[in-house]
DNA sequence: GCGACAG
DNA sequence: ATCTTGTCGC
């Protein structure tokens, strides 16, 4: 694993941009990209929601079947926020939190899926590739807008895509998920391909815009600040999978 | 200097 | 990210 990585909860609150840029680079170095090993089983949704003139941040993971996608279990912890939000250290500001709701799951998910990019990203060190490398999982990034890169307007069927480069790199896609939505920014985060990415989306998609993991890891933070779910690791147990 | 800029 | 109402489209 990773035992030699110093411990983000304790340092991230006072890092500079500079400082930050630096643990970016020296990060790159573990990020695997190669065809994923092992079966999905399960993949999880991670996300964060936070109150408007407040400093805390409600941090989830919803894990879910795969490729059934029926939620079966969530971790939701309430954290303070001490990194701002700066394009391209998105990592700096969510992940404390993230690792702690990881933390708390008894039984790790087969993949993770955040609400931002993996190697889309000026250095390639997006959130998911972050977190990925600081937990040795495999992840994949899935966002609303494109953060670095060119690419050409796919077609405006749900299932068409096109490129992301980036000096010369491909460095994701922008898909369309549903037919006339503005296109999601898929890229690979760790210990997985670029082609691992897009099929793992796509057999993520349901009918929204937004992959069913993160969709359900919104929607269930959201409940969490509103009061409607409460702190701690859960189980959906409707349907017992006995 | 100017434009871009995940959440 | 968060606040916020109606409205258009499948």
């Amino acid at each position: 694993m990773n035992n030699n990585i110093e411990t983000p909860e304790s340092n991230y609150g006072q890092l500079t941009i500079a400082e930050a840029t630096a643990i970016q680079e020296k990060l790159k170095g573990i990020v695997k990209l190669s065809p994923m090993e092992g079966e999905i089983k399960t993949i999880a949704g991670a996300d964060i929601s936070l109150d408007l003139y407040s400093d805390t941040v409600y941090a989830g993971m919803v894990v879910l079947s795969y490729p059934d996608l029926k939620p079966i279990s969530y971790s939701l912890v309430k954290t303070t926020n001490i990194f701002p939000y700066v394009p391209g250290f998105l990592a700096f500001r969510e992940i404390p939190g993230l690792l702690k709701v990881y933390e708390q799951l008894p039984v790790k998910p087969d993949c993770i899926m955040f609400d931002g990019n993996g190697i889309l990203h000026a250095r390639r060190m997006g959130i998911a590739t972050h977190f990925g490398v600081l937990t040795d999982s495999v992840t994949m990034g899935c966002a609303k807008k494109k953060l670095a890169g060119i690419y050409a307007d796919p077609g405006e069927t749900r299932g068409d895509y096109s490129l992301v480069t980036d000096r010369g790199d491909t460095i994701g896609f922008a898909l369309r998920s549903k037919n006339n939505v503005k296109p999601v920014f898929i890229s690979p985060g760790h210990k997985m391909s670029l082609k691992d990415s897009m099929d793992i989306t796509m057999q993520c998609l349901g009918k929204h815009r937004l992959p069913e993991p993160t969709r359900k890891a919104h929607e269930f933070v959201n409940r969490f600040r509103i009061g409607e779910l409460k702190e701690g690791y859960h189980e959906l147990e409707q349907w017992g999978l006995f």
